[in-house]
RNA sequence: UGGGGCGUGGCCAAGUGGCAAGGCACGGGGUUUUGGUCCCCGGAUCGGAGGUUCGAAUCCUUCCGCCCCAGCCA
């Protein structure tokens, strides 16, 4: 196997004098940036090894960010690596979609896809030197006794009684372990390193265990398995890893990979740990996202309410908005809870410059203009975008029934509310002035329309002064949809948080998703794909839900506007 | 009571001995045919206590708090 080395006339380092020119000067940029100038290496070269063994989600984006972006920003280059030690819990569908994502995501690996099961039969070989240099033995005590013998936190280990076989009988037993002779977990090859370490790592740990089971890539050709702390370090050392970035719980492993690099005589990549993300309202553990799938919590791994980056592309994320909040979180060690409201932030930001807007009744309440000729239609002009002039202009349809979101409109305003209610004006967005005449209500009081009437010399020109403008749909012409609101999945920021005996999924959101199935939308929607993202003016962004048939839209509310209404209501 | 880490405003986070960046959130004001956007304005003495120094968030001592490690998981 040959893996392409890095490429000094790539390197690019940043000007003198200057830290690098990117927003957050955070400690693993100050280390590479260190090591390329001392010459420690030639370059960057970085890896994302995830497990197959899951969906990605945004603490995994944030990983990306910081192993791939730094390649690129310094000429390097990196590998997508899946660590498929443990067949038990690996599979094809995982492999797939962790592609899909890190490519939505927006990196390209190019040939550089690789596998730690690539390196299954140079792993065993390293094994092999390992236990000719007296370095590893063949155990044969079973699970428990190996964690009998382990000691503890406070107490030593003590050694296998296998611990002195000879370096011939170690080499026959490692080689019938391969051929299948011993059934599973009978046998567990060890490096000898030192039990009684106060690291426990170095407590002679297991580096291959016997395991029947069909791997997805190998298949049965093997019934030895790496474990991923000796997988690992030679995995990134064969490919000529320079920087090897991960999270902080491997920190007490470093010197455990230093260990076999030094024993194995082979490339040293630096390793570099950080504080993995975490968001508030969120839980953000393979383990755990798999139960909400599992138990049906959730509508499957890509459910727009689950931190998964394919929940987040359902839901109408733009990959750039996620690697804008990678970057804006900045990298340290601390141990840390990033709000929320930080990531909404970034999309809002995005999408303000970028999405089209367009107008879209949630839950309507019929309006009829009284004054307005029947049969009438004006075909007025709307601004798509106030934020970028290129997009253009479109036209909506205007007349003599409307639509309009009954949160517009109040019996009995409250103190502070501009929009309509009896006797009050609004104007309708890109179109007149309108005035509350009177309120329809059924049997049991309900309001069920509204009478109208609206000034025809207020369409481009603003003789009165009015306090609020709302949005609105011709009746004759809406398109319908079906909308799709979301909360947090959780009601508690802190999920995980729960007390005694009580169960984090008791956090659950019961109102995590509100279906409006009769929502209004303007007839320029009509044709609108999957993927399609836009604002709902006054609302919020939506993109259509992949669910959407011809003819029946779905769409998925990816963030609300900012409210200071809805806040200065709640304060009453 | 072993080892490894971490502690700067509500949440992130710069700062590496010279007189506490920035973002989000929050509050106030202005513009506005989105109560959106945009634009102003507002707040920390750096976990505690000692010490070194003309001067410390940055150095030393000590204390306190939080996280991780006892899978043949990764």
């Amino acid at each position: 196997m040959s893996i392409p080395h890095p490429d000094p006339d790539k390197l690019r380092l940043p000007p003198e004098g200057e830290t690098p020119g990117t927003p957050q000067p955070h400690f693993i940029r100050q280390i590479i940036i260190e090591d390329l100038k001392q010459g420690r290496f030639r370059g960057v070269i970085t890896r994302f090894p995830p497990e197959p063994n899951g969906y990605l989600h945004i603490g995994h984006a944030k990983a990306i960010h910081l192993d791939f972006g730094l390649a690129e920003e310094y000429g390097g280059s990196y590998n997508l690596r899946f660590d498929d030690t443990n067949p038990a819990k690996e599979e094809v569908e995982y492999v797939e979609s962790i592609q899909e994502d890190v490519r939505w995501l927006g990196f390209d690996w190019g040939d550089r896809l690789f596998y730690a099961s690539d390196y299954f039969e140079q792993l065993y070989q390293f094994a092999e030197d390992l236990i000719r240099k007296g370095a590893a033995y063949v155990c044969d005590l079973s699970a428990e006794q190996i964690r009998e013998t382990r000691g503890t936190l406070t107490r030593p280990g003590v050694e296998s009684p296998y611990r002195h076989r000879p370096v011939d009988e170690n080499l026959d037993l490692f080689r019938r372990m391969r051929a299948g002779e011993f059934p599973d977990g009978s046998r567990t090859l060890r490096a000898k390193i030192d039990m009684a370490s106060p690291n426990l790592n170095l407590r002679d740990p297991v580096m291959y265990r016997i395991l029947r089971a069909t791997h997805h890539r190998t298949g049965d050709a093997w019934c030895i398995y790496p474990m991923y702390d000796w997988a690992h370090g030679q995995s990134d050392s064969i490919e000529g890893i320079t920087h090897s970035i991960c999270t902080l719980e491997f920190e007490d492993h470093r010197p455990l990979y230093d260990w076999f690099i030094e024993q194995l005589g082979i490339h040293h990549p630096r390793q570099i740990e950080f504080a993995r993300l975490n968001l508030t309202y969120t839980v953000m553990s393979k383990r755990k996202l798999l139960e909400l799938v599992r138990e049906g919590r959730v509508h499957g791994w890509d459910d727009p309410r689950m931190p998964t980056l394919s929940g987040f592309r359902r839901r109408g994320y733009t990959p750039e908005a996620i690697r804008d909040f990678c970057e804006r979180i900045g990298v340290a060690k601390k141990e840390s809870v990033v709000d929320l409201q930080l990531l909404e932030h970034c999309l809002r930001e995005d999408l303000n410059r970028r999405a089209e807007r367009r107008m879209a009744v949630l839950r309507p309440l019929k309006v009829v203009i009284e004054n307005y000729p029947e049969g009438q239609v004006e075909w007025l002009e709307a601004v798509n975008n106030p934020e970028d002039p290129a997009a253009g202009t479109r036209q909506v349809p205007f007349s003599r029934v409307l639509y309009i979101e009954r949160d517009d409109f109040r019996e009995a305003p409250p103190p502070k509310f501009h929009r309509l209610y009896p006797g009050n004006e609004v104007r309708l967005r890109n179109a007149y002035l309108l005035r509350c005449d009177r309120v329809v209500t059924d049997e049991a009081g309900a309001v069920v329309e509204l009478r109208c009437s609206y000034d025809p010399d207020t369409l481009n020109a603003s003789p009165r002064k009015v306090k609020g403008t709302i949005h609105w749909v011709s009746a004759e012409h809406a398109v319908k949809a079906e909308v799709r609101l979301y909360e947090t999945l959780f009601t508690a920021p802190d999920p995980l948080n729960v007390p005694d005996g009580a169960d984090w999924k008791d956090n659950l959101n019961p109102h995590s998703l509100d279906v409006l199935p009769e929502a209004k939308l303007e007839p320029s929607l009509k044709e609108a794909k999957p993927g399609y993202r836009c604002q709902f003016e006054r609302q919020g962004y939506f993109a259509v839900d992949p669910d959407s048939k011809d003819g029946q839209l779905v769409f998925n509310r990816a963030v609300t506007l900012k409210d200071s209404w809805a806040k200065i209501e709640k304060r009453g």
